[in-house]
DNA sequence: TCCCTTTTTTGACACACGTAAACTTTGCAG
DNA sequence: CTGCAAAGTTTACGTGTGTCAAAAAAGGGA
């Protein structure tokens, strides 16, 4: 059970018979060997144990098969299915994913950046930290490798290729949504952590508009610029409802997990969201985090596309690496949400 | 701004004028450099684009300043809180982690243990998959280079590290609580996706004998291993409950996200779980997964100590490395949970 | 059997850097 | 000025593989 190990590629080619060339082409693409020697050397490698060196192969090649992709939060549902999906996609395409985690620090994304500059990685797939973040690493980044912004993107990078949500339309609908069921919706902004928050601020104000309503922001104000959304989001809520406001309007939150902490705040002031016989008040979010089926109530969202953002970031980088790009405008490619109606709205 | 690119340390020492060795030890550690040369390195690196190339770097090492880190799930907050914690662990101690997810999939995790071995990573820590893990790949892995286990581990590996949470503790710990302040509570067990499921439920048991009560398991006949713990809690208890069962007894379930089913079960049956009044229906978890806080009502559940589990882990590992490990008989790390009473119990 | 084509092998160089030994320069005290 | 240690340079070799051209071998048809 314990078979010998070899170290080097030459060694294999010793102990197996082939000549080492042979044995490279072998491991990058069998159908390049003849059949037969294809068999000898399969047969050679049962009886020891070999796995060719990661960095020797790549150091000689002009394309490492690796692409680098950078998410700003961890502990955060969104992201993480944001990543599965890149994930899958890359490995459909048969490229290593090297995966780094801002950790909100700007340096550590600045650092990641470098990592991957370093590995000589075919490009890069970046979710942005927001205004923290260090444009010049950016700059550098697309400067070097094929580079993909995903999920947000700064107002200074108008000239980087982009996949994200059309935060007009899918706020537009939820708002749209909520004026038909309800009354004229709040918007409660979150915590200014990037571009998004800005986006979805302005489309819900642009539907209203266009509805004829009057839009009311709150939660705006709040400038800790830090991501726990639930804590922000129940704190702006339930000093409203202290002062006895909004307890019977309709609340869009920026996202759901703004709206977490908005059910909260309703739950702590026995108010029950979504049901009209204990008020008019409703409490709607967006991403359609994984969660919001088991919230209680339920919570009524606009859904994210993340499986779509991630592939298409995939196959875009795809693109950009094999050259497939004639004009050099970017591509910006915004997906729709989904309004997934529950029982919060 | 666009600085002249340089791609090799010869190239570079040549535009600065120190010798190639020279900028090799700078790069490694600049206090084995002369203060006066660093800074005219420095003042060099500032007029060019230099990034050392990973693999040049890595080949010839002895060791590669990298660990492999995998975790069987990314959509899942108790692993990424436990990724979180490795990650700053391994970046205090100057570790590069390479991430690997399995994605549920035995076959993407024998992968990701092939990666580790061909990028000579200095060592791995698993979180296994569970039952469906190969345990060969962890063999091979073991063999090949320092190993700990993370979470949960196999019983068929009795002779490795392993960090993890004290089941029979923290799970007595919540047992004793749910006795204490309700009736002798039911165990809603999870399923068998790995080893911590039977743990627990033998914890539960073992304390219900210890306090002279009788031990209650539901939810075990389920056989669908996977991981969609909150459809799981709420389809076993939505059954019972539709037979007029337990809806005042205390209910602990085996993980928050089996809970987090349980309580929307909960609510679609009327209940009120925690509420006195409203009958004597409790429920708690196991975790602490972030959200609990948030949840309506808020969960109450034993804490596993993500960031200790994470942090030792890395410890271990270094200890592995550096060889200061003197006798081979594996170290079993238990962290105790901690009771976290919120309101649903 | 001979010739031609397809495979495979061989040898050599490239990749970008680590590392060690021998040698040279520098800095400083006496 | 001499002696000496620390710092830096030169030189050479090692790391495991990619890649290419030329040579050799294998295979197939007449």
């Amino acid at each position: 059970m314990n078979k010998p190990r070899i170290k080097t590629m030459e060694d294999l080619s010793l102990a197996i018979g082939v000549s080492r060339p042979t044995l490279s082409r072998f491991f990058q693409d069998p159908s390049l060997v003849k059949a037969k020697t294809v068999a000898k050397i399969e047969k050679g490698l049962e009886q020891v144990e070999y796995v060719p060196n990661f960095f020797a192969t790549r150091l000689n090649r002009k394309s490492t098969r690796m692409i680098g992709v950078i998410i700003p939060y961890l502990n955060d549902l969104f992201f993480t299915e944001l990543l599965e999906a890149v994930e899958v996609a890359a490995m459909d395409a048969g490229l290593t994913v090297i995966t780094q985690c801002s950790h909100s620090d700007p340096a550590i994304e600045a650092r990641a950046a470098e990592t991957f500059m370093s590995m000589n990685v075919d490009g890069a797939i970046v979710a942005p930290l927001g205004d923290h973040s260090d444009q010049m690493v950016y700059q550098r980044l697309k400067s070097r490798m094929p580079f993909v912004l995903m999920d947000s993107r700064p107002k200074t990078m108008p000239d980087v290729d982009y996949v994200g949500t059309n935060h007009a339309q899918s706020t537009g609908l939820i708002t749209e949504y909520l004026s038909r069921v309800g009354g004229p919706p709040v918007f409660l902004a979150m915590p200014r952590v990037n571009f998004n928050a800005v986006e979805r601020e302005n489309g819900y104000i642009a539907k209203m508009n266009e509805l004829g309503l009057v839009p009311e922001v709150i939660g705006a104000e709040f400038v800790n610029e830090n991501w726990h959304f639930e804590d922000h989001g129940e704190a702006v809520l339930a000093a409203e409802f202290a002062r006895g406001r909004f307890t019977d309007r309709s609340i869009l939150c920026a996202n759901d997990r703004v709206a977490i902490g908005a059910l909260r705040a309703a739950s702590r002031h026995g108010l029950a969201p979504g049901q009209l016989k204990k008020g008019g008040l409703r409490i709607a979010g967006h991403d359609d985090y994984l969660l919001c089926p088991y919230l209680n109530p339920p919570l009524t969202t606009v859904a994210q596309d993340t499986a779509s953002i991630g592939r298409k970031a995939v196959l875009r980088m795809l693109q950009l690496i094999r050259g497939e790009v004639i004009d050099d405008t970017p591509e910006i490619t915004l997906f729709d949400g989904n309004l997934v109606v529950r029982n919060s709205a």
